[in-house]
DNA sequence: AAGACCTGTGGGCCCCGTTT
DNA sequence: AAACGGGGCCCACAGGTCTT
């Protein structure tokens, strides 16, 4: 049989040919670039001919390297596809997540999808619940809480601005239903969630009619995608979360009446992760792939 | 322009498994 | 048990790039 280079040098060839970088191959190898550096220096001894040219803060693939590097490619390709057909049959590790119910409804389940083909060897298995979560008592490995972040015992990674949006159906501001101001509010019906009971009387406040509209008033639902349904019915106007409506908003099945909208600051959704517990790899993958989801903002 | 920073290299050393 | 060798880490260094 032919014989076959050092496969780890091999690894470390192909890792820094793909980044075009010797450091970066190394932060996902978990070993030092210099361990990286010698690994390929003896991979050329070894075969006797240059892969890469080194440069000055910069490596590049000399031409028999960039050769070497496509068929190098196709070969690992092809084991890793076999180990992960391998470990989706024999291995596959579970994620109990926590969320709440319209996080998880209007945000969480329609990108999971996403993370499922990214991710083939990860289940999550997704619960919804207005309850706190305690870490030490629950088999749980990550929860979508609302809060301003200080918990004790968690690590706790913010996700996305909570800013709250008054949204109806586009039915319900025909001329005849005259809604031009927040005041007129006062002869609307609002919808509400019992999971997040004050967000009408943060937002009057904020829009400075919480005296001419009773914030308590109209209906109330058992989640806020309840409240969010009712309003694309046309039953009344909903106070929202915006990213949790932006898609309704794009396509037309809810409009935003007014231009006032209350960022809650601190007080949005985190992930948390218990704090005594070593993370899980697949933890540390969702929790990334979450944190890519929403993009910090751009400084104004 | 100068200093800080970044990136790659290579020598010295250590750890650990294998061989003698 | 000692010698050997592979692999990795630490550290100093070189030199280009970025920032002030």
């Amino acid at each position: 049989m032919d014989p076959l280079p050092p496969l780890n040098a091999l690894r470390a060839f192909e890792a820094a040919a793909r980044h075009l970088s010797i450091t970066v191959a190394a932060d996902e190898l978990h070993v030092t670039a210099g361990a990286v550096s010698r690994q390929i220096r003896t991979l050329e001894e070894g075969l006797g001919v240059q892969l890469l040219h080194r440069g000055h803060r910069q490596i590049s693939l000399t031409r028999a390297g960039g050769d070497y590097y496509r068929a190098v490619t196709r070969s690992m390709d092809g084991i890793r596809e076999a180990t992960l057909r391998l470990t989706k049959r024999t291995k596959r590790t579970q994620l109990k997540v926590r969320a709440y119910t319209t996080f998880a409804m209007r945000w969480l389940i329609p990108r999971l999808s996403s993370f499922h083909a990214a991710n083939p060897g990860i289940e999550v298995l997704l619960t919804a619940s207005l309850d706190p979560v305690d870490f030490r008592k629950e088999d749980i490995d990550g929860a979508i809480r609302l809060g301003d972040g200080n918990w004790s015992d968690v690590h706790a990674h913010r996700l996305v601005p909570n800013v709250l949006v008054p949204v109806c159906s586009p039915s319900l501001l025909s001329t005849r239903n005259k809604v031009k101001k927040p005041a007129d509010l006062r002869h609307q019906t609002l919808l509400h969630s019992i999971a997040r009971p004050d967000d009408w009387r943060y937002w009057l406040e904020a829009a400075g009619v919480d005296r001419q509209v009773d914030a308590h008033g109209g209906m109330t639902y058992q989640s806020s995608a309840m409240a969010y349904a009712a309003a694309a019915e046309g039953q009344g106007f909903a106070i929202a979360q915006h990213f949790l409506v932006a898609a309704d908003l794009q396509s037309g099945v809810l409009v935003a009446p007014f231009r006032k909208t209350v960022d809650m600051g601190d007080f949005t959704y985190y992930l948390l992760t218990p704090a005594h517990r070593k993370e899980s790899a697949s933890m540390a993958t969702f929790r990334k792939w979450m944190l890519e989801q929403f993009p910090p903002l751009e400084p104004a």
